[in-house]
DNA sequence: CGGCTATTTGAGTCTAGTCAAAGCCTGTGG
DNA sequence: CCACAGGCTTTGACTAGACTCAAATAGCCG
């Protein structure tokens, strides 16, 4: 736990609460992700082997090239996962919130760093443990196997935004997608609230912050979306801008 | 099976021979991928579910949009997995050969489309039928579970690749990992021997043919590899070309 | 009210894309 | 066996979209 790769740091991470099945009777994820999978006896067992687990905002919980002895499933919060090379550039590979399960790529170390973006609350398993839970809840690594087909399907999504889309195409196509996770509507205008920064959103989609800045303006020209403070986003044109992201206008 | 999905079509495949358990005697797939986690009995089940199928080079057997009925595993041959957008531009997603699996990135129908780059040989599986071998035979979706893990890990790796890196770090990153598939040694030399033209190349790292063309050229003057005629590249100097892929000179 | 960071905007540069043409290879057919 | 057609690859010249560097602005927090 208090492993040191490079000059990074395995982050010390607050034990709130272990072993207690009541704490999934108020998770955010209780009713998405993995363990949806579950009925409340399963989910009992699954608990038992859980430790819940506070991040703070800014912090690393996942460093790559660590030993995986560990599993995550994100109960509240968002979180970066992100490749880096030897020259300080970095690939965000993705943003995970709540339900959203870490770890799966991995073999014997994690293949990827992870940061919370926010304050970040989630469960922890065991490597060891959960593959005694696989073998008593087949259900469970059958539902792994589909979250994982999901994201498979997601990073070749990606490869395709990375590889051949332009900068206004890559900001539209995040927008739309992040759209569709987190909706909260206002006025007719769907409103994002989103928990990155520019920069972040540059290290996501392959490009610069000031290229970020400049293709939203350029959305913000053609009357799609409106830029607010505080990361806040509003969305006035739907159609236009998944026109605009999957390169159909 | 006689799907017409935008403008493109299913192609026809050729039945060689269906349900016979002796397929996977001299299959180059037999001893890796998914095969190799079954013992000889579980072996001849799983074959009894195969329809083992040749595809022409050049041919398309996998059309995104199309329902997803059927996996394959690949047995002898290359194929390219990609991605298409409305306007002609193209990823490629991933290369494929012996012993590889095809069609976990898809739901109700194949988020991807899928073409044979040589003569390719296949075994098609019936997605309900396999869903019968999974409740028989736990060892094969545990198997399915680690190759989805491995394939996350190379499709992370693509995003840093096309999200951060150059032409010559691309290229140099491409011949790397394919050097680590394929290797036959001649005067010191590992010599490739690829299966994908430069456009195929292009599609795949993000870039052009020209630009390919001039990154491999530059490697060439550095003396890291020497290109031959027919798809043949020969790597001259490994470490460097290691290096130079993992942006670390 | 500052201090700090994040964001936007501007000016100039550079890497990779585009357009064009020549060279090579392959495979075919005389 | 050689000539030719067609596709693939290389090279050159120019362009363009995104990056870099720099500075101004805006927002957040104590």
């Amino acid at each position: 736990m208090q492993n040191t790769i490079g000059s990074l740091r395995r982050a010390p991470v607050n034990v709130v609460a272990g072993g207690v099945p009541e704490l999934c009777a108020q998770c955010d994820a209780r009713h998405i992700g993995l363990c949806d999978a579950l009925h409340d006896d399963d989910l009992h067992f699954l608990a038992s082997v859980a430790q819940q687990v506070s991040i703070e905002k800014g912090r690393g919980f996942v460093t790559e090239g660590d030993p995986a002895r560990q599993f995550f499933n994100i109960n509240h919060g968002t979180a970066k996962l992100f490749k880096d090379l030897p020259d300080g550039r970095r690939q965000i590979t993705g943003f995970v919130g709540a339900g959203d399960f870490i770890g799966l790529a991995a073999n014997a170390t994690y293949m990827f760093g992870a940061e919370a973006l926010e304050p970040v609350q989630l469960c922890s398993f065991d490597r060891a443990e959960l593959r005694a839970v696989f073998a008593r809840f087949p259900a469970i690594e059958r539902r792994l196997l589909d979250v994982a087909s999901h994201e498979l399907i997601i990073a070749q999504e990606q490869m395709l935004l990375l590889g051949r889309k332009t900068a206004v195409e890559r900001v539209a196509s995040f927008l739309d997608g992040w759209g569709l996770r987190v909706a909260s509507c206002q006025g007719g205008a769907t409103r994002l609230d989103l928990p990155m920064t520019r920069n972040d959103l540059a290290e996501y989609l392959g490009l610069t912050v000031e290229t970020i800045s400049r293709a939203l303006a350029t959305l913000r020209k053609q009357g799609v979306v409106a830029v607010g403070a505080d990361h806040v986003i509003s969305i006035l044109n739907p159609a236009r801008l998944t026109a605009i992201g999957q390169a159909e206008g």
